[in-house]
DNA sequence: TCTGGGGTCCTAGGACCC
DNA sequence: TCTGGGGTCCTAGGACCC
């Protein structure tokens, strides 16, 4: 059986972990540089605003309404996600985590009766321990449990918690459900499926194979078998390594300057090679970006990247190199700038290394044992204590993010203080 | 004035090989 | 006039997800 647990308004609802006066008030998180809102609390989607519109189009309503605005704090979320997905694995026979805010468990079969109260008590203890609300499906197939996780979450009778196993239930459900709701069905595909009159779930399981097949490719069809409970798209399970690793700005304001654009793109470089290390992989090719702003018609656009290959490594200095050097062929002066990024490929794990006799790609020479001792540091430290030259100290190219919230779990400085008395701020815990 | 960032998978077509 | 067949690898582009 698979279990599909996912956190409701996750960025909301981490912020309210660490204020609960925001409790019961309009809440929403924007993306970075304060673009569009990208986590709405239920408060919020009552007032009507949609995920992903741009913030500046909203200002009035926020205002009137008195709406709690925050700017992401990435360090914050993904540490609570951790908490979450620690005390999932504890539940589960094991867990794929699929995003930030979401996993699918592999639990032991058993009676509806049985898996509802599985889930019940992962349900109260994710909360008990963590302070995020959970909503969490159960059925026989990923997609069928992304349905049973939506019921859970829109209706109330649920309480948070679905099992959706029962055959004729699942017909019923599906014949109501429309198809853009489906897991793997987006824009261009519902529009096509309303074309040929699919306008449920239940019709696209109706659909003639052949005819998907031709149609849908092979995705379509994976969807179709999952929707009638044939498991198509496997587990993973434990997370597997990434194949391709992308860090990538908009900056804070346009920028022509070569040199803070140089900064940018090294950032951007040694960011993506933390996280390279991180999965103990090598890369040995990367991508590299930049271009100017899309919205502003009113200036001259130039877009371009390029590929650069190396012998793998997992080291900053030469990745940062390699980069710089990338970014010089594609530079072009008199340009306003407003995103860089950098995405590495091509990797291969620590074990099945191909050694290159000519370059010396293991742990133990001078520059990575540097790179080693960088990690620690800035692991024990907090992010950023030490960083390599080539990113640079000005940050032209630093986010605007006039509204983040504190730290409160990776920084020492923003831990919560807990008064006694009248300002106390947790009332259990 | 102001519009995110990081991924995956699939297909078609071209290049190349025997 | 006739112009193989089967395979692999790579890339660009499309679609989708959260």
């Amino acid at each position: 059986m698979i279990a599909l647990v996912d956190c409701n308004n996750f960025y909301a609802s981490c912020e309210r972990v660490f204020d609960p006066s925001l409790n019961g008030k309009p809440v929403v998180v924007l993306s970075n540089n304060d673009g569009c809102v990208i986590a709405r609390s239920n408060e919020a989607k009552a007032l009507g605003i949609p995920m992903g519109a741009p913030a500046f189009k909203y200002k009035q309503l926020v205002e009137a309404e008195g709406v709690k605005v925050f700017s992401t704090n990435f360090a914050l979320y993904g540490d609570m996600s951790h908490r979450v997905m620690n005390i999932l694995s504890d539940y589960a026979r094991d867990i794929e985590v699929y995003s930030i805010d979401e996993a699918f468990l592999e639990l032991e079969s058993g009676s509806p009766e049985s898996l509802l109260e599985q889930i019940r008590e992962i349900h109260r203890i994710v909360k008990k321990h963590t302070g995020i609300p959970v909503s969490i499906g159960v059925a026989q197939t990923k997609t069928l449990a992304k349905v049973a996780t939506h019921l859970a979450k829109k209706d109330l009778t649920t309480r948070g918690c679905k099992v959706l196993t029962d055959q004729y239930e699942i017909k019923t459900i599906l014949d109501r459900l429309p198809v853009s709701e489906i897991w793997g069905i987006g824009r261009r595909t519902t529009k096509k499926l309303a074309m040929w009159g699919v306008e449920s779930a239940g019709d696209l399981t109706r659909l003639d194979d052949d005819f998907i097949l031709r149609e849908l490719t092979v995705v379509g069809l994976r969807t179709k078998k999952e929707l009638m409970g044939e498991p198509s798209v496997v587990f993973e399970g434990t997370s597997k390594p990434r194949k391709a690793i992308c860090t990538a700005r908009s900056f804070g304001s346009m920028i022509r300057d070569y040199e803070y654009i140089e900064q940018a793109v090294a950032t951007h470089c040694a960011a993506c090679a933390v996280k390279l290390r991180k999965q103990h992989s090598f890369a040995s090719s990367m991508m590299v970006f930049v271009h100017t702003n899309y919205f502003r018609k009113d200036l001259p656009q130039y877009k371009r990247n390029i590929v650069v290959e190396f012998p793998a490594t997992q080291n900053s200095i030469e990745l940062i190199r390699q980069a710089k050097e990338a970014l010089r062929k594609i530079y072009k002066p008199g340009y306003d700038y407003k995103k860089a990024g950098v995405i590495l490929m091509d990797f291969q794990q620590a074990e099945a290394l191909q050694e290159d006799m000519f370059t010396d790609n293991t742990l133990d020479d001078k520059d990575n044992r540097l790179v080693e001792a960088l990690d620690l540091v800035n692991e024990k430290y907090g992010r950023n204590t030490l960083k390599i030259a080539d990113e640079g100290l000005k940050n032209k190219h630093a986010l605007k993010q006039t509204r983040r919230s504190n730290s409160y779990t990776t920084r020492w400085n923003d831990i919560l203080e807990i008064k006694s008395g009248s300002d106390r701020r947790h009332s259990d815990d």
